[in-house]
DNA sequence: TCGAAATATCGTAATATCACGATATAATTA
DNA sequence: TAATTATATCGTGATATTACGATATTTCGA
């Protein structure tokens, strides 16, 4: 689809991966990580007992993220960190701060 | 939750609604009539032919995101004309053109 | 090299979302 | 008021998502 009037313009295909794009963002224990992600680098297990879930639902959350290019990943050690490399979701956390936030 | 650093905090009640509002934006029709409401109103039909769907589906997509504050409706005549009302979809929808679109 | 710790993957049952036909409501026009 | 147009709601089957126990993989330390 093409700009006809200077505004970015997105495409039926765009939308669709748009959509499963946000669609991983929506869910509460992913917002969350993502929050503290934007502050810090976490591992699994921290980010886990942050939102109160086993570890190893944490590292799905993360596997998801990460393969929609939210988040990255460092081994170190026995911990894998991880961290934030979409540089829209700042933008987008401080919406929803804004909108929830106190 | 209380801020300690200045930074707006999100609760966890918070993230939960987030997450509800972000999965009511995670769909790739719904995401086209909202950029499209961002530029004009249009009637529920109209929003229907444009994303290729039945206006009884168009409906049911615009209720949703009426419900959680993203648009408000006003009925002229026959049709029903949609707006958007949530100031920070226009910022999000940046964030989607620029992360997807040309 | 064996056991423990940290993270990841698999299978599956419960739940949620989706699209759609059928039907209902509201406003206009004949 | 009857027919038509525009929009909304309901019920349901198909599909997707979620949480979780079980199991696997990787790394470190004894």
């Amino acid at each position: 689809m093409k700009a006809q009037n200077g505004k970015s313009i997105v495409s039926e295909q765009d939308f669709q991966q748009a959509a499963e794009c946000l669609k991983v963002l929506a869910h509460p224990h992913r917002l969350q990580m993502v929050q503290m992600l934007l502050r810090d680098d976490y591992t699994v297990g921290e980010l886990a007992e942050a939102c109160g879930i086993q570890s190893h639902m944490a590292s799905e959350h993360l596997r998801l993220m990460q393969r929609c290019q939210f988040l990255d990943s460092e081994r170190d050690g026995r911990s894998i960190y991880y961290k934030v490399i979409e540089p829209h979701l700042e933008q987008i956390m401080k919406c929803i701060e804004s909108r929830f936030g106190n």
